[in-house]
DNA sequence: TGGACGATTGACT
DNA sequence: GTCAATCGTCCAA
């Protein structure tokens, strides 16, 4: 196949993408320091989606998100956070999977620094992750087989330990079931409650 | 050019 | 459970 990076298991809709990233591994070499950690919920976002940024088209804010399976986006939020995302499918098409909860595997002594707070609060929120590997707006659009921080492509977990539920913090399409977690897994965020399609 | 809002988090009651 | 922090982006006029 093509030099894909080894991302053509992402080259597929973002819905299908997103529980393949579930188990996978993310490194970041920021700062001289390697962190690791293994994604265990997500979100997928593509550009038929009221909720994406996406959705209204590409602007510079985005722009990565139209690169093509194997890049990264970060996007901030609330002028504070800085959000990591695994762009999905084909150039041109605006997809991607929002990485919200994922748990240590390397490097936990720098994500303890640089949070100021350990156990699950290291990893269990978008912005704690990008605080974690030190993401910020600069990370946007460089590779994830070989920028500042890369994808490690992990085997599929088996459907049941997989749980669907529905996205957390959007006005926007918050009904749809788009969002992917390991379940069982302490570092899935709760959030505010939110039901989850198929719990139980 | 101005104004409203956000794929969040953490502190406080 | 409730609410402030904080600023770039996007839409309306």
């Amino acid at each position: 196949m093509a030099d894909d990076g080894g991302f053509g298991f992402l080259e597929v809709s973002v819905d299908d993408a997103a529980p393949r990233l579930l188990g996978c591994e993310l490194v970041s070499s920021i700062g001289g320091e390697e962190v690791r950690v293994r994604i265990v919920e997500v979100e997928a976002y593509d550009q038929f989606d009221p909720a994406s940024h996406t959705f209204r088209g590409e602007t510079p804010r985005n722009r990565a998100m139209f690169l093509g399976a194997g890049h990264l986006y970060v996007y901030r939020s609330h002028g504070i956070h800085f959000c990591c995302n695994v762009v999905t499918g084909e150039a041109g098409i605006g997809s991607g999977v929002l990485i919200r909860g994922a748990e240590p595997v390397h490097g936990i002594d720098a994500m303890i620094r640089r949070r100021g707070r350990g156990g699950a609060e290291l990893s269990n929120g978008p912005g704690k992750i990008g605080q974690a590997l030190a993401a910020d707006l600069s990370l946007s659009g460089t590779s994830l087989a070989d920028g500042p921080i890369r994808l490690i492509r992990r085997p599929a977990l088996s459907p049941e330990q997989v749980g669907i539920g529905v996205r957390v913090g959007i006005s926007k399409a918050a009904d749809l079931p788009r969002r992917f977690y390991v379940r069982g897994n302490p570092y899935v965020g709760r959030h505010h409650g939110a039901p989850g399609l198929s719990e139980g």
